[in-house]
DNA sequence: TTGTATGCGTTATCAT
DNA sequence: ATGATAACGCATACAA
């Protein structure tokens, strides 16, 4: 490997002093045009490059954020992480990936490592934590971003962004009910999960509106997963053979169910309507496609990571966005 | 935010100097047990943690690495990186995840600004650089591995990670014969992808190992997606509409395949077989199920980034390991 | 317009 | 066993 060109270098090689080569290089006032460009011009020639830590030690700024997330693997968090990544690159930021396993002592483990890095600020995803706790690392930061997760009290330092999962909820229902499906399903997702409790309501919200009784009989809890789905269909289908329709925590649990219920005989969307939420690829690749809540992971990556920086810059202040899915009509409802 | 607690806020409260500190928490001798029971104590309350990149600026030790992947969208890719994570974490590194959108350019800015960082060493999936620029990169990190892609020459600080794919290829030709298939048709992924020439390659090879003459008709080169593979399907069908088996890029393409032979009047297996190659989760989702070349992806991810962590130690040598897939017979083929 | 001194938080080296 | 000093690479504050 070969020895790295430091300011030093550039300065000797210059016959002027660091302070004057720094100048050149960011761009600040106090020396002529002249002497800037020769400067520039070895900075090229010698392939200079300042070293963005040592810069970090000095002014306090990293330009690195971390993001914590449950899963990369997920396409949930792998869309959202697409949408960071390509925010952070269009503005010279680079991002620490941390999964955490929805483990909260991993989570815990993983902020520590972060914070030992002294980065500018952190992209929570879906936090496992105590508020307890998650007050702490908020106070700890110089930023933070929190998806999917919502906390009481409000921060300078503090911007959440949130699926309107209650909503999203009531909007599956109203479909429900034009499609005169009454024996409604929910099939949610790991009973800690806060997403999970508001769509929970949003679910027992329209029940009501509809003027339906809630029937507890109806209601499953599950992994997040296409096996989940599986699973908790299967539960779910011999306990109530006549259900008609069922919500489920999200695309990869609905694409469980949906195959639970063929397996079993029911037709999908004939007997069986289905709708999931956030509409991941696998939405369109499965036959029938999903009729799901589409919700703009993509976007709410880069919304995000552009919320950080201005938080970061200072410019920003506390917000709680709130993000308001779409129902996609397709052939599963 | 809270001022962070430094080395010397340990010292002072310790009544020692900020030699005795920094030995203390690093485990080295030179002091009494007693002393440094009671400094990490003081440690524990006052919450120090190091700075990281601090102590990076007087070891050169960042334990800090760059993942660099086209999407980490992309199944394959998230696995990958799942795994290259997963080590990270257990060896207390942190990595920079960028993305590269299968672009030179975009990998080259990218390579810049990790080199930026002073980290110790990266992992490269599937880089688009040409062998001069690759070649340079690699003199210029301390260490380096590459995932899908070989080198000329070896250097001394660099490790490669290959899939076979030419055996992977015959393999699936062969289990085709097996089946009795001899109109077999390739559906390739992008012509710049070093593994799809190595597949093609070993794909020529079955097909003469069969005594079957290679017909350029019967090969397609898509992008490596679903709708790739559904777009080349339906070319290839009207084509040749007797073709009886298809080797497909990767799961992706096989699935966008298989779809679009059953939306042509297909049966998949009967009237077609699908193999495709990497074993990603929706291999197993998808109906029929995929019949593939399990890859190892995760295990893939973690060789890496171990063999990284070897190399940056100065114990691992340079290497090409040769990752051998094998068939998983599910009901596509 | 240019340079000097100093500090960021940590460790290596050399003394004591 | 413990400490003083310099150094890592850079930027800020202040002088000249």
């Amino acid at each position: 490997m070969i020895k790295r060109t430091t300011l030093a270098d550039i300065a000797k090689a210059a016959n002027v002093s660091m302070m004057t080569v720094s100048r050149a290089i960011n761009n600040k006032p106090g020396l002529s045009d002249e002497l800037r460009q020769h400067i520039l011009s070895l900075v090229e020639e010698m392939g200079y490059r300042p070293n963005t830590f040592a810069r970090g030690l000095a002014t306090s700024q990293t330009t690195t954020i971390g993001l914590v997330v449950p899963d990369n693997t997920n396409p949930f968090f792998a869309q959202i992480a697409r949408g960071v990544e390509d925010a952070a690159f269009e503005n010279l930021y680079n991002i620490f990936l941390v999964n955490t396993n929805e483990d909260a002592v991993r989570e815990t483990a993983a902020l520590e490592t972060l914070w030992q890095k002294g980065i500018d600020g952190v992209i929570l995803c879906s936090s496992r934590l105590s508020g307890q706790a998650l007050e702490y690392q908020v106070q700890r930061f110089p930023a933070i971003v929190l998806v999917n997760r919502e906390l009481k009290q409000s921060h300078a330092n503090l911007i959440t962004i949130n699926v309107n999962d209650h909503r999203s909820a009531q909007r599956v229902l109203q479909h429900f009910m034009g499609l005169d499906r009454r024996v409604i399903a929910y099939i949610g997702g790991p009973a800690n999960s806060f997403s999970n409790q508001r769509r929970l309501d949003g679910y027992k919200n329209g029940l009501r509106s509809a003027e339906i009784p809630y029937n507890p009989q109806l209601v499953m809890s599950t992994q997040p997963t296409t096996e989940g789905g599986r699973e908790a269909a299967a539960v779910l289908l011999r306990r109530r053979p006549d259900v008609n329709a069922i919500f489920a925590y999200n695309d990869l649990v609905a694409v469980g169910a949906m195959q639970m219920c063929q397996e079993l005989g029911k037709r999908v969307p004939e007997d069986v309507a289905i709708i999931g939420v956030d509409d991941i690829p696998l939405a369109t690749i499965i036959r029938p496609q999903l009729t799901t809540m589409h919700v703009p992971l993509t976007h709410i990556g880069r919304l995000a990571m552009r919320a950080l920086i201005d938080l970061i810059a200072g410019e920003g202040s506390s917000a709680a966005y709130q993000i308001e899915p779409e129902l996609f009509i397709r052939d599963s409802a």
